[in-house]
DNA sequence: GACACGTGGCG
DNA sequence: TCGCCAAGTGT
């Protein structure tokens, strides 16, 4: 019979190998009774949802700097999140991120809620976050279930049932593991576990703390779990980007409605994505002028599906009026505002 | 439960 | 080149 897993043998691990990273409050110093800011928490929970620390890291320094408060972020113009956002992804978590800072600035003076079901009925805090909130920023002993521990889990069980529909299962081990004593510290030993040690392939089991106890180990099945439902291809969809250069130099762009794919950000006017199986999109330029096509394609793959789209570009006078998007000059435009699919589609046509 | 929702890195 | 994967949430 193996060893039960044990969350002291996890933390002790913690202590030596916990990642120094820009918004934790690392062992050594919670135990000096140095308390996590709740907003620096949050902000990087909602960062990191579906994203890896590498990508995130930057963006987190570049928030914190220029947003240092709950209050400041709140006050900001959802046009400068937006773009400061730019790149990361998932758009919607930026759109909630401002709602959420709003109410709480608005409804609690910029305090974060300490209780978990008032942190889940906060825009973007689901399951996950309302319980990774709870532990890290209270330290508060709530059951945080992420994909590292979904896989932890699986592999400590070897339970092959695929997910989603395993969530129920590795979420009562998970539970069940939970200590009272450093919750916050436990739960990003996992994390930290799963991103470092008990990874997607070729997991480290030599170097895992919980080795003895693992049911996958004990198989030789660790590196085939979690077991997940099979994924559909994506189609190929296609579209035109239309690119106006104002002779000032103002480029023609317009902001995407709320909802939907880039929802909020800045884009450039363009044909509806269709799929390449269909008919071609209506093309509709938004400003009368000489559009000229440029050679090749942005290519860019979303989460469910593949786009080519065709850029083409003009140079207009200062006196032709756009019956779609806004005209805005240098200064206030950066290609770094864009989400990536619209700034490659930039580059293609700056010839790069 | 299923699907929409981004991006960059890695093998 | 291509599929997989990353500290999920909202509908």
């Amino acid at each position: 019979m193996r060893d039960p897993a044990d969350a002291a043998d996890l933390l002790q691990w913690y202590d030596r190998h916990a990642r120094d990273l820009p918004w934790r409050v690392g062992p050594s110093a919670r135990a000096k009774g140095i308390a996590p800011d709740p907003y620096r928490i949050w902000l990087s929970e909602i960062m990191l949802q579906q994203t890896t620390v590498a990508a995130v890291k930057d963006y987190f320094r570049l928030f914190t700097e220029r947003w240092p408060t709950v209050d400041a972020l709140a006050a900001a113009p959802d046009a400068e999140v937006m773009a400061a956002w730019a790149g990361l992804g998932y758009y919607a978590r930026a759109r909630n991120l401002l709602k959420c800072a709003r109410v709480v600035a608005e409804e609690t003076g910029g305090v974060f809620p300490a209780d978990h079901d008032v942190l889940l009925t906060l825009p973007g805090v689901g399951p996950y976050t309302a319980a990774a909130i709870s532990a890290i920023a209270f330290d508060v002993p709530r059951v945080v279930v992420d994909g590292n521990v979904e896989r932890v889990m699986a592999r400590l069980h070897d339970e092959h049932t695929p997910l989603p529909a395993a969530k129920p299962i590795l979420t009562a081990y998970a539970a069940a593991l939970t200590p009272n004593a450093r919750p916050g510290d436990y739960a990003q030993a996992v994390m930290d576990l799963g991103a470092t040690i008990c990874t997607p392939k070729r997991p480290a089991c030599g170097l895992c703390p919980w080795r003895t106890s693992c049911a996958a180990w004990a198989n030789g099945t660790a590196a085939e779990l979690p077991k997940k439902a099979p994924k559909k291809r994506k189609p190929v969809r296609q579209g035109v980007a239309y690119l106006a250069r104002r002779v000032d130099g103002a480029w023609l762009l317009e902001t995407r409605p709320d909802k939907g794919l880039l929802g909020g950000m800045l884009g450039w006017p363009g044909t509806d994505w269709l799929d390449v199986e269909g008919p071609a999109p209506d093309e509709d330029p938004p400003i009368r002028a000489e559009w000229k096509t440029v050679g090749g394609e942005a290519r860019h793959t979303f989460t469910h599906f593949h786009l080519r789209l065709v850029v083409k570009t003009a140079l207009v006078p200062m006196d032709r009026k756009p019956h779609r998007g806004d005209f805005i000059a240098l200064p206030d435009f950066s290609p770094s505002d864009l989400p990536t699919v619209m700034r490659k589609a930039f580059d293609l046509a700056q010839g790069r």
